[in-house]
DNA sequence: AGATTTGATGTTATAATATAACTTATCTCG
DNA sequence: CGAGATAAGTTATATTATAACATCAAATCT
């Protein structure tokens, strides 16, 4: 299941809800319920396979090759296209000022509303 | 009713979900529904005095001097507690980051989970 | 082999979060 | 007054997520 979940999510590239997924994957089992997705997703993101757009409540096949970092994410609100990236320099800039009052961080979230460079470009044609 | 609900989520100086909101104003207002707290929220959210934090799908009385500021949050996960704060070298760099494709941020998103130094202390006691 | 535990999935129901769409009141400005 | 603009009320529903319990199949033990 957490294959065929993650498969779903990489054929589409773009953040995805869990209910579209779970459409996808009734095509070919109809009773499929969100229980099933809601537990592959868990344990995709556990596992660092996949991560969930807080602000979008939405879900992505990571895309580093690196599972498990910390990643930001560039959305465009126009397109719905999502970049990934990794910065050591926020990661431990952020480290460093939460742990300013003894804050012990264990998970980021960093996203990053905007317009893509496609986007902007369209929109404001010189 | 903007008033109120901003009034209400400073009395509780902490994260509160909508509906957490709903049921303290239905204390003196028995008919009110979700889409007028919501409503609120937008405009207080609109004028940098109430943020969201999205990964808790909750709602945070501002507490930065300047609104209309890019906050960072942290989180206790044991206690709920959260910290908000502002580093301009963060928001510069991520700029730096997401701009390097054309990105042109609008909006960001920055909360850290973990836990704060009360809880710490209290977990492993020496 | 039979018993047992384990882990994933199926199933049913519902909780929690959020918004659409339309109505009504209020204000303000000509 | 009347037209237009805002905010709020109202009803209904959409969307996202999880609780709780049932089933099944593989792994392990005796």
């Amino acid at each position: 299941m957490q294959a065929d979940v993650l498969a779903v999510l990489q054929r589409r590239g773009a953040p995805m809800s869990a209910y579209e997924v779970l459409d996808q994957l009734r095509d070919g089992n109809p009773r499929l319920a969100p229980p099933t997705i809601y537990r592959a997703l868990a344990a995709l993101i556990e596992r660092g396979r996949v991560h969930r757009l807080e602000s979008l409540k939405a879900f992505v096949a990571c895309r580093g090759e690196e599972h498990r970092h910390a990643p930001i994410f560039s959305i465009c609100e126009e397109c719905g296209t999502v970049e990934e990236a990794v910065s050591k320099s926020i990661t431990n800039e952020l480290l460093r000022i939460t742990g300013q009052s003894g804050f012990a961080p264990a998970r980021h979230v960093i996203e990053v509303h905007g317009q893509c460079a496609r986007c902007e470009s369209k929109e404001a044609p010189a």
